[in-house]
DNA sequence: GAATGATTTGACCAGATGGTCAAAGCAACG
DNA sequence: CGTTGCTTTGACCATCTGGTCAAATCATTC
C-alpha cells in the first residue's frame, strides 16, 4: 500500500517529518499547525518537506492512519484468555500506560474528535464500531455468565477511554489542579479500584 | 467590570455575536475559526462585528470568562447539606446534564485544554485549583468519617469530569460506535451505578 | 570523474485572514 | 425636521500560509 521509502535519506526524513508533525499537530490541531512550523521542527526547509509529503493534509493523513491502528491495539487484545475482570483490568492498564507514554498521540486523536472528526468519521463508524461491537458482545457474554457485574458494555468501554485518556488530553488541567503531585502516582490505583468495585459480581442471595 | 451594553441594539448584537462565536469556536477551535464565519453566523458584516468586539481574541476571551464560571458552578454546589453519596451523585448528574444540554460549551473548553490552555492556564492553577482543593478536603472528610469508601479525592473529581464530559467532547465518536442508540439513554444509569458501587462504604468486619 | 538521478533551496505566487477606515445610513431627541 | 451620536458597510491593506518551480547541490554508479 504505502510507498516504501526508496533510500536511507527518505526513511530518515520521512520519520523526522512525522515526528515533527506529531509534535505540532497534537499541540495546535490541524488548522493551528503551520507547514513552516513542522518544517522547522523537522530541521528541513518548507519546500524540502513538501518534497516528501505533497501537502499538509498528507502528513496529517499519514499520522492518522498510523494512529487509529495503534489506538485500537489495546482493545484488540481484550479476549477470552483469562479471568474476565483481570482481562478488563489489563485493558485499562494498557490504555493508561498509553496515556502516560504517548500523550501526543492521544491529544492528536482528541483534537480530531472534538472538532467533529472530519477526517476520521468514516473509520469510526466502520472499523471502530465493528471492533467495539465485537468486544461488547464478549463482555456481555461475561455478564450473562455472571463473571462480572451487569453493566452496559458500550458505556463500560467509553468509560475506560475517557478515564484513561483524560490524563493525556487534559494533562495541563490535571497538573494545574494537582500542583506538584504526579497524576500517574494516584491514577492507576484509583482507576483499578474503580473497576474492581464496579465489576466484581455481587453475591446472589 | 464589563462595560454594560448601552443600548438595546448593543445588547442584541453582542448576544448574537457570542452565540455565533460559541458555535464556531467550539466546532473549529480558536485558530480554525474565522471572523468572517462568525460574522456570517451572527448575521452581521465583518466590520460590524469588529465594531462590537475589537478582535477575534476579544470574542474568545469573553466566551472563556463566562465559561469557566458556569463550568465550575456544579462543583460549587457540592457541600455538606445531605448524604455524602447522594451529594456526589447529584454533582455527577448535574455534570452529565451539562454535557447533554451544553455540549458546545464543553467542547469549547476541551479545545482549549487539549491545546495546552494558553488562554486559561492562569485561572486553572489559581481559581480552579483552590475550588477543587476545597472540595477534595470535604470529600476526604466524608472518607475519614466512613461515609463513603476511601478513594483519592482529586482523582475522584477528575473521573467525574472525564466520564461526563466525554459524552459532549467525544460525541461523534460515541455516536459512531452506538449507531442509532442515544448515548444519553444508557449513560446516566451506567455512571450512577459506577459511582454507587465505587463509593458505597464496605461493611467493616 | 562524468553522468544520472535524488535531494535541497531561494524566490515566488495566489488565496485566506485579521483588521482598518472613511463615509454612509439610521435612530432619537430637541 | 435637523442635529447628534450610534450603527453599518464597501473598499482596502498587511500579513500569513499552503503550495510551486526552476535551478542548484549532492550521492551514487559506472
Amino acid at each position: 500500500m504505502t510507498a516504501r521509502p526508496a533510500t536511507r535519506i527518505q526513511a530518515r526524513n520521512r520519520a523526522a517529518i512525522l515526528e515533527a508533525a506529531l509534535d505540532v499537530f497534537s499541540a495546535q490541531g490541524f488548522r493551528g499547525a503551520t507547514v513552516d512550523e513542522i518544517a522547522a521542527a523537522a530541521g528541513l526547509s518548507k519546500p524540502n518537506l513538501l518534497y516528501y509529503f505533497p501537502s499538509k493534509e498528507a502528513m496529517h493523513d499519514a499520522l492518522m492512519s498510523k494512529l487509529l491502528d495503534s489506538w485500537l491495539d489495546p482493545l484488540r487484545e481484550l479476549d477470552n484468555s483469562g479471568d474476565p475482570l483481570e482481562e478488563l483490568l489489563d485493558y485499562v492498564r494498557r490504555k493508561l500506560e498509553m496515556s502516560r507514554d504517548y500523550p501526543r498521540e492521544s491529544r492528536l486523536f482528541a483534537n480530531e474528535i472534538v472538532q467533529g472528526a472530519p477526517r476520521l468519521i468514516e473509520a469510526l463508524s466502520t472499523d471502530l464500531k465493528a471492533l467495539v461491537d465485537d468486544k461488547a458482545a464478549l463482555i456481555q457474554g461475561w455478564i450473562d455468565a455472571g463473571q462480572i457485574a451487569p453493566v452496559h458494555p458500550h458505556h463500560l468501554i467509553f468509560s475506560i477511554w475517557s478515564l484513561t485518556q483524560h490524563y493525556a488530553d487534559f494533562d495541563v488541567q490535571v497538573r494545574a489542579v494537582l500542583g506538584d503531585e504526579d497524576p500517574f502516582d494516584g491514577a492507576p490505583e484509583f482507576i483499578e479500584t474503580l473497576y474492581r468495585r464496579l465489576l466484581t459480581p455481587v453475591e446472589t442471595g
